[in-house]
DNA sequence: TTGTATGCGTTATCAT
DNA sequence: ATGATAACGCATACAA
């Protein structure tokens, strides 16, 4: 445990530029240059300003740099879960980007039922972030004002509007409802299942899917919407009720694939087969829909580019590049496996 | 999009305490005490501090404070991935307890195959945060270091070792495997097989497995160790594999449940089925195991208690609270279901 | 209970 | 190419 610490050990604060500088016999404007701009700096003096470096173990201190410079390098990011499988591949795809541009990420986890989001930016804003990953479009009056105001860019993700606070990358949760309806709709199916997490886009897939399978009167719908986070034992329990609504189903629609996972889960522990007896659609294509077994139809959003765009879009503005496009929709795709 | 700004509309810069001040008609430091301190202030004064701070628009800088506090409210995390399931509850539950204590979370992650641990610690360390969390135990000596230096607490987690940096709360990878070992040995079976994932704590895992397994000079025992992360397809790939070195297995240990579900959705597509033909072992008791069909045997770390735990005992030590003990081994526990 | 002076560690700006 | 000075926004320490 007894690990050696730098020579320069009566310190016990941590080294400063002047300290650096001390070390190396030149002023600490000279130090900072050397390290944040060596090219105006003489090769020999940058070599001595380093060699001060590791001799006093020197790490810089970005709270006193982002206070002048008003520049932070942290992007905040909110999102409602991430051990729901959702937002993971999302989130992961932020921070990977971000950390090849040179930013850190703030990274707050808020759930879905949170009406508390405007505070919790609010705290994330006093850090100063030099941009903002929000999730979703719906945010109080309050919030948006407190972001205009901070005047800090903001990419919006994971829905649609042409009418972001900033910049949005996302896709249309209305229209995949409607393609899953119509799906659906004229294949001679007729009872329906829907499988709904308490999640508002969920809500909004599950609606608009609805809307569209209804246009044929004879169709039955029906219908569970359980707390949030979605995962398999939910899906399971799911369907379950929905089988006290119903005896049979010809289709069950879920709002993610964990859902879907668990319907076909407890489907077969009934002996209904899917898809022969019972076709199950998800959403997400979770990484594993593709080889469960009936590997999952479901619908396919790509969620690290998502994020991967979210933060270059992020880091585009912030550095003065120009961004093409402030609204992007990155669409979806129906992708037909077995389940359905 | 012509939301309104706060009524104080000349500024261009964000409002700052003496901007808050001026509105009341008060010093800056009475504000900044309204504000951290409201118990030593006249109740009358705190009123008219927090009219202005509505006024203007007032958000902290806690670049400004943590400069001269030294506290920055700030913990850095760092973890291999989140994408695969493994450290997803772990995270989220240290974010769920930071926020709860009034900390927020810088959240890095970094691969499993990093050799860089110790750059991203050191510009992690320019945020000057409060504490650190890093997963595992091997570290390089210039990361020890440097932490060290820094002189902030740190908590490992997902590992145990008598001699952590500083704190430590996980588990013993070995135990595991020996455990997994021993549940096998004297049932009977004698064809082994293994599917890894290439991470250094599941190596550990299996390799004691394997160590267990050998004392039976009769036991035979083939490996598969594919990169990391470990997801479903990645299973089903490595029991093909696996099933290239010997045609017949009575058992298959996987480093993750994941692995798990992955081989076992293989082997029914291969019409083998799981437990009669074939028994799978997964690990770490993701949310799906219990609920898969059939419902995965595996071992059970508490991920979330040790994220919760983690973050209790940085915040603690920061306060300067008592910690009762800096090693914590939350243990495992085998949990039979039907796989195996 | 409130106010004043000072310093936290850095960089912008201006000088040399 | 390098240095001196001031300022960033806040809280500590002390004064009133």
């Amino acid at each position: 445990m007894n690990y050696e610490k730098y020579p320069n050990k009566s310190l016990s604060r941590s080294p400063t530029l002047e300290d650096v500088a001390k070390a190396a016999g030149l002023s600490p404007m000279t130090v900072s240059r050397a390290l944040n701009n060596p090219k105006i700096v003489r090769p020999t003096t940058v070599a001595r300003v380093m060699e001060a470096v590791n001799l006093t173990g020197y790490i810089p201190n970005m709270l006193a740099g982002g206070l002048t410079t008003r520049r932070t390098k942290l992007i905040a990011v909110v999102v409602p879960q991430i051990n729901n499988n959702m937002f993971v591949d999302t989130v992961q795809a932020i921070g990977d980007e971000l950390a090849l541009r040179g930013y850190h990420m703030l990274l707050c986890i808020v759930g879905y039922d949170t009406d508390s989001e405007t505070d919790i930016v609010a705290t994330l804003l006093s850090r100063r972030p030099d941009g903002i990953v929000l999730t979703g479009i719906h945010h109080s009056s309050e919030l948006k004002r407190i972001i205009l105001n901070a005047n800090i860019p903001v990419v919006e993700i994971w829905d649609l509007t042409p009418t972001p606070l900033d910049m949005l990358i996302g896709f249309s949760h209305e229209k995949i409802g409607q393609a899953v309806g119509h799906y659906f709709l004229g294949k001679g199916y007729s009872r329906f299942g829907m499988v709904c997490a308490s999640d508002r886009r969920a809500q909004v897939r599950k609606n608009s899917a609805i809307d569209v399978l209804r246009q044929d009167p004879q169709n039955v719908v029906e219908e569970v919407t359980l707390p949030a986070p979605a995962n398999m034992e939910v899906g399971r329990t799911a369907f379950r009720h929905l089988l006290q609504k119903s005896e049979r189903f010809d289709v069950i629609i879920c709002t993610s694939d964990t859902l879907a996972q668990g319907v076909i889960m407890e489907a077969e522990a009934r002996s209904l087969r899917v898809p022969e007896d019972l076709k199950v659609i998800g959403f997400a294509d979770l990484n594993f829909a593709a080889h469960n077994r009936p590997a999952i139809t479901t619908v396919c959003v790509d969620k690290s580019r998502m994020g991967q765009q979210a933060a270059t879009m992020l880091a585009d503005k912030i550095e003065g590049l120009e961004i093409a496009e402030h609204v992007v929709d990155i669409g979806f795709s129906l992708v037909v496996r077995e389940s359905a």
